[in-house]
DNA sequence: CGGTGAGTTTAGTTTAAATTAAACAAAATA
DNA sequence: TATTTTGTTTAATTTAAACTAAACTCACCG
């Protein structure tokens, strides 16, 4: 008890209470992980944070851990549930909700490709169509030596987008 | 000539200059890309007005373009160089440089291969290698119950490392 | 029905990071 | 060598977006 006390003073701002270092940095990778997908870094921490917990934690410890405010906890939690990173569980009677993170690699790796790498393909997808509206209400203003060379790089960018597409089921059949 | 003039009215603060629409909304839809992938919105913002410009653009006409000042527009290169999405150009005896998009697809994916993907999976190894040695360090001080589960959730992402890796080369075959 | 605790939502604040301005360096020109 | 032009670097500013505090909603319980 006076060891568990004293071993750990305060450590600088990331966590308040003493979580043994494999799970700080277990946090703090996420957090860098989810901030270089172009998340809020503490989506990652919170996953972070459940990937390694011993048992599935309320809205408050997560809060308390990591010293961030319930709103925070709230949103992040609702995120990741979302995207199929974490799930609610009801411990018998208690009136909180819990979360535990997903820990399936199948499931994990079927929840980031269908709903983080599958809707940014779509939304480029979807740019790229409207690009090639745009090229054709463009025209009449254009340069047809300007009008030519950006056509061709469209084409180009649909060409990849064609190749980009022939290599999803290859990855869904992989992680599936 | 009249046409042009009065066809675009100032746009509201996008550009500064009359760009065909098509352009700024491939400027546009870059510098979502960037800030989705982690990256400074202008990064992507220059690449997507490079891909589309019918000639090299020296960073004077780049900053007007996008109104934006040549420090950035320099970091903003130099980022988009080491990353092998744009080269410069000398063009004749000009003192300055000039700037285009690099446009053949396969050099364009092995650069966002090797530059962005590898490096990330490179950094998340490491990661994952550190925690496992923390671990061990960990391991006095701990609750053996807790130890054996975070080692055996650690495995899991090892394990998940290694069949990323299996899929590499099959990614790596396909762009290049 | 009033009170209590959990969870959500949002207006306002804070913070991190991108951007700028301006000083600096380097290269060419005359 | 002084001058002009271009590009880089960095201290300071601005801005976007994450975060918090606090009000609110909802469900349960006495």
């Amino acid at each position: 008890m006076i060891a568990e006390k004293s071993s750990q003073a305060d450590s600088p701002s990331v966590v308040s209470k003493s979580l043994p270092q494999v799970r700080l940095e277990m946090v703090d990778t996420f957090g860098r992980l989810a901030k270089a997908m172009g998340f809020a870094r503490s989506i990652g921490e919170i996953y972070g944070l459940l990937y390694l917990a011993p048992a599935p934690m309320s809205a408050q410890e997560i809060g308390e851990a990591l010293s961030i405010s319930k709103g925070s906890v709230s949103t992040g939690t609702r995120q990741l549930i979302t995207f199929g990173f974490v799930h609610k569980v009801w411990l018998q009677k208690e009136r909180k909700d819990y979360f535990v993170a997903e820990l399936e690699l199948g499931d994990l790796a079927r929840a980031a490709y269908d709903n983080i790498f599958k809707v940014r393909a779509q939304l480029a997808d979807r740019s790229l169509t409207g690009m090639v509206e745009t090229l054709v209400d463009d025209k009449p203003d254009m340069d047809p030596k300007e009008h030519a060379l950006i056509e061709e790089r469209l084409k180009r960018l649909v060409k990849m987008q064609r190749r980009a597409k022939q290599l999803m089921p290859l990855i869904e059949r992989f992680i599936k």
